[in-house]
DNA sequence: TTAAACATAAGGGTTTTTCCCTATCAAGGT
DNA sequence: ACCTTGATAGGGAAAAACCCTTATGTTTAA
């Protein structure tokens, strides 16, 4: 067997680098070799710990991704940086992409998109999440091993997520559906339909996406 | 319908506060009117928001719980302080029962335990976690209203705690039992020995217990 | 040593979830 | 007008979870 990927992991939110965490040690080719909860903390453990890839929320307490970046492309010209963030539309794009970012994930995602992007970019290439993959084009990177499964469609409706947030909480279809005033069989479709559209496959997968929402922080 | 009692939440953890906040929105006759994450905090939104009742973490950032009670009490005679704890050996149940708080409340305890608590306290009487009734025998508050249903037993089994812990990070019996190389009728077993014991009767208790546990927050 | 607690697991019956399909209706876009 | 998406919901079968009981071996505390 190969060298699994050591990976440090980056995230000021304890419940989402949790989270990440269980997901990326669930991999046989992968394991969490260290943590970090800022910027800072997360340039000192890289140079301690020497990881093979750096998995970094952009906006971290001081020193967000985008410095962190720049400072650590200089001094470990092989580490592969992934970056994670919430916002589809933060303009940081195109700064991570010249600060040599390896790929970029977005939190809407499915949980296994970070896991198919660490492997991306581990075997060299570069990735960036199919929602953004049109805001690259004419560009730079672009997405050289595409989502292995999907033609990329992070739109759960409203009332989907709604109903995957209840789910992740722990409530029952049958709950939800008294809830919301709907009939099981409403619950159910609307669970399958987000489901499918986000390519999970079991309840922990709603777990870990919602937890990648943050919908177990803050209301 | 009587008035619902307004509760004010002060608990530095993010998770544990909003589980805590859906547990108390989801009962009738209580609602969460303000939140707080450190003692200073609580201290200002008490006197800004006059809620009938605070439930507070003793273990809080810049004013403890056990100062910002005697601060309160000085201030609002009337205001019926819960104080909730991980520890059930920190020494401090003396010390916040002469601080002046209505009731004690042991985050291991079940869920409903608190909301038990709330009820309790409101209704003027004052309340201690059956596990800490013993220590405060010979003494001074007691329990009032004794837990309704539990004769006190907050002792579940590593192995159950571990499935427990699972099964709230949405791990299907089958998944955990396979993780833990168990018969699935194993899983169940210890799944329902566990709810029994703390007298739950969903997966949503289970999560909430989680929360409660902070389970979900560090390894 | 006896009793209690724990981990393990099977049996058997009920309920819920899950999966796959189909279908209606309203809203929005082309 | 037509098409797509979203919200609603039913049928039906298989899988999983839930519930309650019983049982065996081990460890631990009285």
């Amino acid at each position: 067997m190969q060298e699994r990927t050591r990976v440090l992991l980056a995230e000021d939110h304890n419940t989402v680098r949790e989270g990440i965490k269980m997901l990326v040690n669930a991999q046989p080719d992968m394991h969490v070799v260290g943590e970090a909860s800022d910027g800072r903390a997360a340039i000192a453990k890289a140079r301690e710990l020497l990881p093979d890839l750096l998995v970094m929320d952009i906006s971290m307490p001081e020193l967000n991704g985008l410095r962190a970046t720049e400072k650590l492309r200089e001094e470990f010209p092989d580490l592969k940086i992934l970056t994670l963030t919430r916002h589809t539309d933060d303009g940081y794009l195109q700064q991570l992409i010249r600060a040599g970012v390896n790929g970029y994930v977005l939190k809407q995602s499915a949980p296994t998109e970070l896991i198919t992007a660490i492997r991306t970019v581990t075997s060299g290439k570069s990735y960036v999440d199919s929602e953004l993959t049109h805001k690259v084009l004419g560009g730079y990177a672009g997405k050289a091993a595409g989502p292995l499964r999907g033609e990329g469609k992070p739109d759960v409706s409203e009332r989907e997520s709604e109903i995957l947030r209840l789910i992740a909480w722990g409530y029952s279809n049958k709950e939800i559906a008294i809830r919301l005033e709907l009939s099981v069989k409403t619950v159910e479709a609307h669970k399958s339909n987000a489901m499918r559209k986000l390519n999970m496959g079991s309840r922990i997968d709603i777990v870990r996406y919602a937890i990648l929402q943050g919908w177990l922080e803050e209301e």
